[in-house]
DNA sequence: TATGAATGAGACTTCATTCAT
DNA sequence: CATGAATGAAGTCTCATTCAT
């Protein structure tokens, strides 16, 4: 039942926007009534949270599924599988990523999203540490970089689909990347 | 009177974001009537364009007014001053910003700031064209990647504000760029 | 118009009871819609607030001016009209006096009951200690013990009519004052 | 499991009010579900009724125990021991007071209240008829006025309080009631 | 043209009550 | 008997929009 509500109010979310994303309709399309929908969120945003904080997690998993047989690629293979990996993510739902990206007019209920791109920063950053042996004096920083541009770059790709292929743009965000850690990256 | 509902519109939007721009206060922060208001837009999403176009059209004023007389300077500088006057056009109001790009639940009535996006990005077509002198086949992909990523990261910048000072960003994002363009750019 | 929806609200709790005091129902006794009451009262409890002080204030404008001329009456006199204008006040509007006194379930919205009260106990204070010579301090309690007497009395009778008539009542009330104040009374 | 019930009221109403008197809160304090509820009571009325009853049985006992053991003293004395044991009683639980008497928008609730107020005066009248050996013409309303006045001013006491000490206020009471039924009562 | 009172649909939420288990 | 999830009517309140003045 609460799966119905998710799911429901996904649907909503998809098809009608948050704009109309109401409890009367997410009720509706849930084939319950308004009420049922307070015994299990304590309110709309609730609800809400729930639905991308689920978003975000499977966004997740999606990118981590496509890489986990590859880790012991080279430093550019690896690249290329993560750009790779989190086009493919993204692309599965394009409606939510839209509302999770674009049409929620809180942050705050954004929470899980700034915790997986934290995550995944910390994870650049001490890639690029071992990489590059340098002090970690601005691989933050770099991270930060990379981490950004790519779920920027990858967001807009999905959601406005310019005319620019996938394999194109793995390639281009793959020496984007390479190219700004530089020459320090070994030759493979 | 329209430019009065227009300011208004703005400090409501600053002031008390986008969840409280009501018709209402408009235009007590105009000094009018709620009526008045539809005498000069269709309806409160046209007021909203207006005030986001003007919004864009003044960014895209300052970084131009930002570079005008830096033409001649060599890529690396250019690309440099590009980068800084983008940071400074977007840090004038962030508040604004924060509403023009995470606050507003329609994204359609972004359609100015696309139509920004797209010219920038022709001009950076061009311009590496000219200073490439190869084939325009992946130039307006490139143009594509280096203003969504530009942008994306100098409005996470402004948003977020991680603990990065913004000398070194400038230096960073320039990294980033140059990098990506390759060896292709002439040495300064 | 702000007239219209007391009279309306003060219809809607004398036939319907404070327990259907709702909005709706007062804006469809007033022939206006529901969003209207909100243009000239905070909210449900503001007019709430408005008709219940407008009824008091009633209430002792009717006692004033049942005792207007005869201020000179004898002390025994002089009770006996005060005793009777206030039945005379209450009876006006039981059906308000009921859910005045009995269906309220906020005494925070009686504040000017409770105002009045205090205020008529002033004026029975100063007046006992006039009429007593004797030192202030228990003419204050013993004003409280009349008024508060006094006006449950009357409520009472009016509320739940025993088979009493008003001149008995009158009769009896005015013993109940005379013999509590005593013999200090000088006899008229 | 009635009286579970019973006393979970009865909890919810001195802790949360009547404005929080709802079933689901109700069946949470007593440990069960709030379907159980309408096993014993036909709605939420019912079970308020019965906690109100209860309520003014308790005081009413309360009352009679404090004077079980004082019939025999001079009427006077008498006085004075009911006006007290009124006091304490209604002192016991004025939380409970205070939704009885004013926060309940249904006075029909009350009929066991009214049942006792009229017993009491039944006995009052009685006494007065042996007290004063007069036709009972009047004995009956005067016991009205004596049982609604000291019960109007026991509640606004201990509602109120007033900066009225207990002592002061039996003192004042007793006055009036004797002062009232007059010089007919042999001294003691 | 400007006004601003009036509108009324619709939003979120509560809660007394029911009924299948 | 007990449960408690489900119900759905109804409540309060907001606000974009209209229209008579």
């Amino acid at each position: 039942m609460v799966r119905r509500m998710i799911d429901a109010g996904r649907l909503v979310l998809e098809r009608d926007g948050y704009a109309n994303f109401s409890t009367n309709r997410v009720a509706e399309a849930a084939g319950t009534s308004p009420g049922s929908l307070y015994q299990y969120f304590r309110d709309k945003d609730d609800l809400l949270t729930v639905i991308l904080d689920q978003y975000w997690d499977e966004a997740a998993q999606r990118v981590e599924a496509s890489l986990a047989d590859r880790l012991s690629d080279s430093p550019d293979q690896m690249v290329r599988n993560v750009v790779n990996a989190l086009l493919l993510a993204l692309e599965q739902d394009s409606q939510l990523l839209h509302v999770a990206v674009e049409a929620i007019p809180q942050q705050r209920l954004q929470s899980r999203h700034q915790a997986l791109r934290r995550r995944v920063q910390d994870l650049v950053s001490t890639y690029l540490n071992l990489l590059l042996r340098s002090s970690g004096r601005n691989a933050s920083t770099r991270a930060w970089v990379i981490v950004v541009s790519m779920e920027g770059l990858a967001v807009r790709w999905v959601l406005d689909r310019p005319d620019i292929s996938r394999e194109e743009l793995v390639e281009e965000l793959t020496a984007l990347v390479e190219n700004y850690i530089g020459a320090l990256i070994p030759e493979a």
